[in-house]
DNA sequence: CTGTTAGCGCTTTCAT
DNA sequence: ATGAAAGCGCTAACAG
């Protein structure tokens, strides 16, 4: 076995016909007659012919490979894992193939993919840049035609299409949550001003409050390590101000699970005692925590839109990006499970 | 810009030499005069030039495509993603690239997954194969001279190498560790025995209890979904037995977590009050849940032992897998998150 | 050490 | 509707 490669020439020669007969089946045009199809169909089968898309992409316009490639940060972290499954979906019934790596967070090791990606002929690129990610990383594969398509994380300066979580439509309904709730001394906890997701969350919630004509409390803002290590310390924090908080936003949902293991230390219930509310970015519903009730995007969603808008790109074969920051999929879900509040929201 | 791609007769021009001088240069070969080098790789810089992965493949022997095909059944399951992340490790410093795909559970999917592949030369495939795969489902595959590499589940009848968990001698070092604390009433909860994985994790608790002279009671092998809420009841049955267990191993972690839950809902500490031991398959330490220890397989060191093992095959030029079954890296690990017990099983 | 000459397997005009 | 011929960008013998 795998003797000299079948090709199409051995192919014609079976069905007694030329290369470029079978190029034509291969290709499904419509116009070889039916038998003539037939009987090379018949000999592509019968000899094991295996379409070589190296050779075929060599010959045709721009070289350019029916394969996308998806660059993350980190594999292992889920909320990365689910993008990378909403992408394949929409990119494998495209007929094309996904090239995925991890950069780890590493720059370096970014680049070094994007160049291994240029040489076998990506038709386009999604990624979630490393942390020092410089817009003009990206200038050589834009400037030679390659349409880019950023997300989750924001890039500021890049032309390409940028795709980012919403994060302040996501506090701010979290926060309506609770005021609905009859809650008025609501805790924002987690989190550093020096995160980017920081700003966007805490934004959405003093938002929610001022709305609703509450004014926001500097002291129910408490900064603590986004881990649930950090939630503990905050739920700590938070129920030593004098004006004690009855409900809580989190910066994300280790820090929501932090803050019920707290609770629960104290002897207080999540969810009865205390409403928590977690930005739920990673784990998603799969581990849901009782009496938790969470504010999630849609990971596997912003990779099918990402994906979409890649896809549009290079078909249109514009690839001038400037397409708008973008939510997805925002559910607010009560403690049993149910989602009380669902809402898209897309730009 | 993006006009005529710029090609090695481009660079061969700018530098004043010939294409095959460029190509030399392009591979790194030793005879090239230094000064023509530079000359060269100047000319490169310059004129933005990017290598074409498909013409050299095309070209070379075998038409082998540096890219090595990664099919699993659930990229959205951790244990996949961790284990695509360590494949990618290997695969990345052999300077290859990874095609990584997931199934979802589709064996129709699967079959289009490795003929996508197949048509872009790649030059190995690891495969957690989906449900209902046959062996012969990968005859072509296998005919053709590309090494396969089976991973995490096993598939009767194949010639190709497989890598498994440890299943059995997981649960047998999680047994041994309730033994060591004192116990004597070990259940094990979770799972049905039409689990390929059940028979292998009861399989080692039972051997740790004849080991240490300890009768097996069927009564306390209790039968249960594998989820979460699986094991909030299967606690519920073990505490009804008359003679009452005092520590569990389960099935896997979600079976654990669901466990602790119904500890609690009885007013019962996991750990203190009833010892829990889940085998970690999926979360790994990152979730740890405080007093639940953990018998864990790590699925980034399969991943690397499986991407080292197909390319020792790709480089030996011998397909013929024949690998035995392999237990990968195990750690028992206290609820405080160290490891007490850690041990490395390779066959 | 460098240039010449042939293709790898496929698609694509252009004839027929 | 089908065939002949040219060539995509590169590498692999050979010559020089």
């Amino acid at each position: 076995m795998a003797e000299g490669r079948v090709t199409v020439i051995d192919i014609a020669r079976a069905a007694g016909v030329s290369k470029s007969t079978v190029s034509l089946v291969l290709q499904g045009s419509s116009s070889v007659k039916e038998e003539t199809r037939n009987r090379i169909n018949a000999a592509i089968r019968d000899l094991g012919y295996v379409y070589n898309r190296g050779a075929a992409t060599l010959r045709q316009t721009g070289s350019r490979s029916k394969i996308i490639g998806v660059i993350v940060n980190d594999l292992t972290n889920s909320f990365f894992a689910e993008l990378a499954v909403g992408i394949d979906m929409v990119v494998q019934s495209a007929g094309y193939v996904q090239f995925l790596s991890s950069c780890a967070e590493n720059p370096d090791r970014q680049q070094e993919l994007i160049g291994s990606m240029r040489e076998h002929g990506i038709s386009g690129l999604i990624i979630c840049p490393a942390r020092g990610t410089q817009a003009s990383d990206f200038k050589a594969l834009e400037s030679s035609g390659i349409p880019v398509v950023v997300a989750v994380r924001n890039l500021p300066g890049t032309k390409a299409s940028t795709l980012m979580s919403a994060n302040a439509v996501g506090t701010r309904a979290a926060t309506q949550h609770l005021l609905s709730l009859g809650h008025r001394r609501i805790a924002f906890l987690g989190g550093f001003s020096d995160m980017a997701v920081f700003d966007e969350r805490t934004g959405g919630y003093r938002d929610a409050l001022r709305e609703a004509g509450i004014q926001v409390d500097d002291e129910l803002v408490i900064n603590a390590p986004s881990s649930r290590a950090g939630g503990v310390e905050a739920i700590g924090r938070a129920l030593a101000v004098a004006e004690r908080p009855t409900a809580a936003v989190c910066l994300n949902d280790a820090v929501a699970f932090g803050v019920c293991d707290g609770l629960r230390a104290r002897r207080l219930e999540p969810g009865a005692d205390f409403a928590v509310v977690g930005f739920d970015d990673v784990i998603e519903a799969k581990t849901a925590v009782p009496a938790l009730t969470t504010v999630s995007v849609d990971p596997q969603g912003m990779g099918r839109r990402a994906a979409t808008l890649l896809l549009k790109q290079i078909n249109s074969n514009s690839s001038e990006g400037e397409a708008v920051t973008t939510a997805v999929r925002l559910v607010v879900r009560e403690s049993s499970g149910k989602a009380i509040n669902v809402r898209q929201e897309m730009a």
